[in-house]
DNA sequence: CGTATGCTTGACCCCTGTCAAGTTTGGTGG
DNA sequence: CCACCAAACTTGACAGGGGTCAAGCATACG
């Protein structure tokens, strides 16, 4: 919950930028990769649990996140919080304060983060000389919408067991499709039981005894600080969810 | 839940749509409204209860709410509804499956509804020539994804009473902002308590229950399919929510 | 007037929350 | 290397919010 951040020059040129080497991100000219690095106007690097944005912020950076995993969330006065869904290398951070009048929720790093900043005040431009460009920003924002009504026909309609099936497995292909790791592959997803419980509605308490009737069924393994999916296949099975078949995905 | 839809001839120019001449929508220049008049196609006519599109549509149609509401909506195998959020004149519906591959959730009518009904493979010559509408596309893109974050928060962490007044606020406030009426105008929200339900999370018994505290205490009046907010400073209140003070809004 | 849709209410129970201890793990400093 | 500590994970007991079942009522409509 720190909120030290600490600015960094420019570090990578975009043409070299890790993320595009990646097989699922889209290809861009050169010239939009020219342009997309005359945004950028230094890194972020943020350690885990320091605050990368707050709700109510006014006029917050914008931020493509280049490694390491966040989360946006909302807290009531009385500290009742919920997590609204997880950002990974590629996501885009802060457009709604770019857009609207100030920032509706806050964002804080899971692991330690590097984030690409951009010049805000150039946004109007990017729209502006690149159409395409203008469309990834757009077609980001309906890939998190339809997020957003996963995790809410999640929390509304699906029992515990059901809600911890679909998160795990969602966070897993997320995982999965912003690395070029082969899918017999496991990965740890950097959780507590704490971001899971605020993040499917439920109480710590109950979270963890969902959890673990997961972990005797073979689903899943709890490591400390973290999850590994065992089987995939039954966890969708249980939440009764299928991951997207993205194509090449943009990203600015 | 019926399917028909009435495809009529484009009836009334851009320039004279009721819309446009609200307060609260943003000014456009004669060339804009002259493109936009040029992706009109037509106009939709649905009853109460029809389905605009539904989940799994390849391609479906973009259109811009003109009158009545809607409701957006995913379901499980089993048949448990869970309500996304609603749709009202000025909204844009069908953008996801333009962007993405195919609609990742249905739209049913919840009154009679008219749409304006846009050419869809225009969507990319707009944001080739008309960055100013492209910059809209994504301003209401931010503004769905920040309605949907306050419901995740809503059924993520309130109680069934506080939801419910989150939720009768919510949408009295939306209909306020469609409006040029005066703020002492009371408006009868077009619903049925099994639609609160499913926007809510809860059964249909424990959502009657709810409403009628809400009702004994003089907050809300249930009407026939429908309900009248008589105290929103104490909804608020109870929710510990705020409505957004949204400026001009733009729409295409 | 009969039928369908939507609203109400009561009884009962279960899923999930709360409370209250533990236990395990990793990090830190002597 | 060990002792200590904090953070995170577990577990059991108990309670309550909300779900389910089962009627009954009321209003609109043909």
């Amino acid at each position: 919950m720190a909120n030290p951040k600490s600015v960094g020059p420019t570090r990578i040129p975009c043409e070299q930028c890790p993320l595009r080497r990646r097989l699922n991100f889209r290809d861009f000219s050169p010239e939009e990769l020219a342009f997309i690095q005359s945004l950028k106007v230094g890194e972020l690097q943020a350690e885990a649990g320091m605050s990368i944005m707050r709700e109510g912020e006014q006029n917050p950076q914008l931020y493509t996140v280049l490694a390491g995993w966040g989360f946006r969330y909302k807290i009531l006065e009385d500290g009742r919080r919920q997590i609204l869904n997880y950002v990974l290398p590629g996501d885009l951070v802060g457009l709604q304060g770019n857009v609207m009048r100030e920032m509706q929720h806050s964002v804080e790093a899971l692991t330690k983060m590097t984030l690409c900043m951009f010049e805000r005040d150039k946004l109007p431009v990017l729209f502006q000389t690149h159409p395409s460009l203008a469309f990834d920003i757009t077609w980001l924002a309906a890939r998190e919408e339809s997020m957003l009504d996963e995790h809410l026909l999640s929390i509304g309609r699906r029992s515990a067991r059901e809600r911890a099936a679909y998160l795990l497995a969602f966070l897993d292909s997320r995982i999965r499709a912003t690395s070029d790791a082969p899918p017999e592959k496991s990965f740890a997803l950097p959780l507590t039981q704490q971001h899971v419980a605020d993040t499917l509605g439920l109480s710590l308490v109950h979270t963890n005894k969902t959890l673990r009737t997961l972990a005797d069924q073979g689903l899943i393994r709890w490591l400390d600080r973290g999850c590994e999916v065992l089987d995939a296949q039954r966890l969708y099975r249980v939440a009764e969810w299928r991951p997207p078949v993205e194509g090449r995905r943009p990203f600015i």
